[in-house]
DNA sequence: CGCTATATTGATTGGTGTCAACGGGAGTGG
DNA sequence: CCACTCCCGTTGACACCAATCAATATAGCG
């Protein structure tokens, strides 16, 4: 870990910036400190899909792989603790801990993507929309205990609703209107536009459209 | 190794059934020998997605986690090598290669889940059915040195249309409709129902949608 | 105060889902 | 050998959800 230490350093990045663009070489690894970054992945005629979202602790880049496979974006202010690739690479072999860690990361990446595929390829725009708000949820729940006990919840939308959009599959129109439509029907209150109330959380679940029990598995 | 040989048991299955249901607890991990199994996906009405697709010397089940996330079914007959989980647990922290490997292994899979992602979330279901055939062609050239020299290649389908709408989150019907659809175009042919040629594999990565140089990237 | 990015809403189109009927091959049994 | 049935696949008619094109708010910011 001493070891590790010294090999880090420190890179900031502004909102909006991209930290990698898909196909760049990349001679370093790095770990999210503080802000959000996005995966991304586009098609030739502009078409984009997210495929990860990036949270503090969460892990940039792959060990054994010259060049990056997907756009790395800041959807906020970013700090980054980097390590060179090469140095790491065999600390990594010195060291299996590092290892297991990385796998434990990458099983639960692979589970969330996975939990994602169901939504994109069998979600309603609706129940997509749900289903992101209660993702959001249960990842504030985890970190900052948040819960007044199973009362009213709300929070801010870290993204935007074209950021929404790219992430669930949609066009950012219909975002727009699900979320209107959500309102309407007294499922979230909008504060204002990106800060959303949530009178019944068990009722937003219930239009996530998952088969779980409601409890906030965290 | 040794030490895992002495672990080891077999377990056949039949094409059709279940080896796993989502929820299940598991006491074994594995490893595919022969056949191709799906990781499934099923919400309370039926929505069903895969999310993953298991071929030979694939694994099967997660170190450190009780119950089963997904449904695992074999679509052909299947043998599966199989290992009591604690056992492996403990022989795989006093053996940092298997965890490497493993590592390896999750991170392909993560990337193969992403590009599902961009799949199922941004393209047509005629892109959709070109990828998918464009998947099966690159997998069976990297088992089976078939290519010959660009020329036309053919092969089989392993999956029921009901299975090709699983995974690319379609209807069975909208699958039936776009096979077609490439067939009346030109760009495959129809030798019966299962076994497809296709006369210009740039035509169909082109068909693909994908950014790719249509080189066959194994 | 305008300027720009973000968001909402409307009108219309189109792709895919749904419901339904039909085709065709493989296996089964008379 | 031929009907029968089942499963898989195809095709058609129609409906509907979400995309597209377009106009209009709203908020932040120099």
């Amino acid at each position: 870990m001493e070891e590790l230490d010294a090999l880090k350093f420190y890179r900031t990045v502004e909102a909006g910036q991209t930290i990698v663009w898909s196909g760049d070489e990349m001679d370093f690894v790095a770990s999210i400190v503080t802000g959000i970054a996005t995966l991304s992945q586009t098609m030739e005629d502009g078409r984009t899909q997210m495929v990860g979202l990036l949270l503090p602790s969460d892990f940039v880049g792959r060990p054994g792989r010259r060049a990056a496979a997907y756009d790395v974006t800041a959807t906020t202010d970013i700090v980054l603790c980097c390590f060179r690739k090469r140095p790491f690479e065999e600390l990594m072999i010195r060291t299996p801990h590092i290892g297991q860690r990385l796998l434990e990361m990458t099983l639960d990446e692979l589970d969330a993507a996975r939990e994602w595929m169901l939504l994109l390829g069998r979600k309603t725009a609706r129940e997509k929309i749900a289903t992101l708000l209660a993702i959001i949820i249960r990842r504030d729940a985890s970190l900052q205990q948040k819960l007044r006990g199973g009362g009213t919840l709300e929070f801010d939308l870290p993204l935007t609703r074209e950021a929404m959009a790219d992430y669930l599959g949609l066009t950012l129109e219909t975002v727009s209107r699900q979320v209107s439509a959500l309102k309407r029907d007294g499922v979230i209150e909008l504060v204002s536009k990106r800060h959303i109330v949530i009178p019944d959380l068990a009722r937003l679940l219930e239009e996530a459209g998952d088969d779980s029990d409601g409890g906030l598995p965290i």
